[in-house]
DNA sequence: TATGAATGAGCTTTCATTCAT
DNA sequence: AATGAATGAAAGCTCATTCAT
C-alpha cells in the first residue's frame, strides 16, 4: 500500500464516484465509467482503492464524519440548549440538505455499504441530551429515550428523504419548506425562558 | 385449445420476486435466482412479464393500488373526519408497514422503476382534504396546501422508512413505537369537539 | 397431415413471410413475427409447414416454378427464335424483375436454403438453346455451350442483383435502365433475316 | 505499462471471423463459434471490437479498401486508356475474384452492414472516366453516365456473383470463363489505333 | 510504479418448436 | 383440429479485477 502521493487524485476519484453513483446508482456505475469520466486509467482507480465497494463506503464515511464532525464543533461553542438546538436547525441540517448526493446514495443503497443505521444511531446518541434538555418540564415529564430515538429517526428520515424527492420531482414543496416545518415545529414547543 | 394462463403461476413469480428483491435488491437479483426460486424455466418467466424491470414494476403498482384501494373503501366508510383520521392511524398505517418487503423495494430502488413521487402524491392528494377538515380552526388559520403536503411528505416517508430500518436492524425503537408516535402526535392536537 | 383445407391461410403465411424475409431477412424474422403479421397462431403457423426453413423453400421454390412456368409457355406459344427472344426480354425479365422480393430472397439468404444454383442451371438449360438457335452464324462460329453459360450466368446475375440494389439504395440507375442495356445489347447484334 | 494491444490478434480476429462468416454466414456465426476458433477467451473479442458487426464492417471495409487502393496504384502507374483497362482486366478482376470469401460475404449480408452500393459507386466513379476515355467514337456518341453506370454495376455484380456462384456450386463454368468472357467482350469492341 | 489488455463467469433475453388442452 | 403456454439451450455482451509489462 505505502502512502500514497496524490490526494488531488483520491478526491477526484470519490468525487466523480460520488456525482455517478447519486445519478445512477452504484450498480448501475461500471469502473469504465469512472475510468471514463476521471480520464484515470483503470489501473490507477485501483491504486486508490481496492475495489468498487470500498470508493462507496469512503464516499458514505468521509461524508458523513465530515458532516458529523461540523455538527459536534459548532454545538461545543454553542452554550444555551437553545443555542444548540438553533445550530442544528440552521446550520446542520442546511448543511446535510445541500449534500445532495450524499443523501441520495444513503438512502438508496444497500444498508451493508452504508451503514446507515449505524450513523443514524450515532447521530442520534448526539442529539438525544441536547434535545432532552432543551425540552421544557411537562406535567407528564419529559419523553424516554426510547421514545426520543423515535421522533428523531422518524424526522431525521422523513427530512432526508423527503429533501431526496424534492431534489428528484417536483411534489408541490422544496427544501426550503420542509427547514422551515422542521424549524417551526421544533420551536413552537413552548420553552420555558 | 392450448394451455391456459395459469395465474398462480404469475402469482408466484411476483412473490418470490417480491421477496428477493426486498433482500438483495432488484439488481443484485438475478433471472436465474428467480428460476432457481420459483423452480420455473426461464422462458416461462418471460412468458408472464416481457422482462425484469415489468416484474418489479408489477409489484410495486399492484401492491400500492391494492393498499391505496383498501385505504379509499375504509375512508369512505366511516363518517366523521375524526373517524376518517382514526382509519388511517388504526387501520391504513399498520397495513402498510406490515407490508415490509414492498416498503424496502419502493425505498431502495429507483424512482424510474418504482414511480415513489407519483405514488405519494396520489396519496398526498387523498390526505390532504380529509386532514385539512380535521384540524381544528386557529387563529392564524389552517395551514396552507403547501405546508400540508410537506408535513404529510416528511411524516409519511419518515415513518416508512424509520419503519424498514427498524426491520434491518436494531435502532432502539420498533414498529409498534412508530405508530404510537404518529397516533399521539396527531391525536395531541386540540380537537373542538 | 392429411390435405389441409384453407389454402387462402397457406397463402398468406408465405406472402407475408416472403414480405419479411425480403424486408429483414430470414433469420432476422422470428415466427413470433409471422405470428404477428399474420395475426395467425403460432400452432396455426406450424400446421401448415413443419418449420421455417420449409416455408423459405416453398416461397423461393413456387415463385420461381411460375416465373418459370409462365416461361415455358410464352416461349412455346412463340416461333421465329427472334419471337422467343422477344418473349424472353419483354415479358420474362420485366416480370422477373418485378419480384423484388423473391430476387431479394434468393440473392441473400443461403445456397442451402434458396438452390440458386440449381434454379439457374434449369433456367440456363432453357434458354441456351433458345439463344443458340437466335445466334446468327458467324465465321467463328457459335458460342460453345460452356461460353454460352457463362454469358447467361453473368448477365442473369448481374441484372437481376443490380436490379434489387436499385430497389434498395440509388446507384444512379433504376429498372428500366437495365431492361434497356439488356434489349439494347441482344439487339445490336447483328441479326440475320 | 500494461500490455500492449497486439496487432496479430486483431488479425487473427478478422481472419477467422471472414472465414466463418463467409461459410455460415455472419447470423449464423455465433460470438462462441470465434471464441472456439481463434482460442481467445470472449473479453478479448470485446477488447478489439466493440461488438459482432463492427467485426464484418472492418472484413469488409480493409478488405475493399484495400482492393480499391491497390487498383488505384496500378491503374495510376499505366498511361494509355488501353494500358489502363488491361490493368483492370487483368490485375484487379482476377485480384476481386480472388477474395472468394470477401465477395462471399459482400453478396450475402444485408446492405445496412456492407455498404455494397457505396462502394459500388464508389468504383463506378473511379472506372467510368477510364470506360469513357477508351471507348471508341461512335457514330451515335458515347455513351450517357446513367448508360454507363448501368453497364458497369450490370457486368460488376454479374462476374462477382458467377464467381461466387462457380466457387459453391459446380454451374458449369469456372473462374477462368468468366474472365475470359469479359476481357473478350471488352476487347471486341472495336478500338481505333 | 503505473498501466490497460486480458479474462471468463455471468448477465438478460430470444426463439423454434412441442404438446397439453 | 386448433391453440398458445411452455421450454431451455444458446445468443450477444458486460464487467470487476488482475497482472504482465
Amino acid at each position: 500500500m505505502a502512502r500514497i502521493r496524490d490526494e488531488s487524485k483520491r478526491l477526484k476519484i470519490l468525487a466523480v464516484s460520488r456525482r455517478l453513483f447519486a445519478e445512477k446508482g452504484f450498480r448501475e456505475t461500471s469502473i469504465s465509467d469512472l475510468v471514463r469520466e476521471t480520464e484515470f486509467p483503470t489501473g490507477t482507480i485501483y491504486t486508490y482503492f481496492p475495489n468498487k465497494e470500498e470508493i462507496l463506503r469512503h464516499i458514505v464515511d468521509e461524508g458523513w464524519d465530515d458532516l458529523q464532525a461540523r455538527l459536534i464543533e459548532a454545538v461545543s461553542r454553542a452554550i444555551h440548549p437553545r443555542e444548540k438546538i438553533d445550530v442544528i436547525l440552521d446550520r446542520f441540517l442546511p448543511e446535510l440538505l445541500d449534500q445532495g448526493e450524499l443523501v441520495e446514495i444513503v438512502l438508496s443503497e444497500p444498508e451493508e455499504l452504508t451503514g446507515l443505521g449505524g450513523k443514524m444511531e450515532s447521530l442520534t446518541g448526539l442529539l438525544a441530551p441536547l434535545v432532552m434538555e432543551y425540552l421544557p418540564g411537562r406535567e407528564s415529564g419529559k419523553p424516554g429515550l426510547r421514545r426520543l430515538k423515535t421522533v428523531l429517526a422518524v424526522w431525521f428520515l422523513g427530512i432526508v428523504h423527503a429533501s431526496r424527492l424534492a431534489e428528484r420531482i417536483n411534489p408541490g414543496f422544496d427544501r426550503g419548506d420542509i427547514l422551515n416545518l422542521v424549524r417551526e415545529s421544533v420551536r413552537s414547543e413552548p420553552f420555558p425562558d
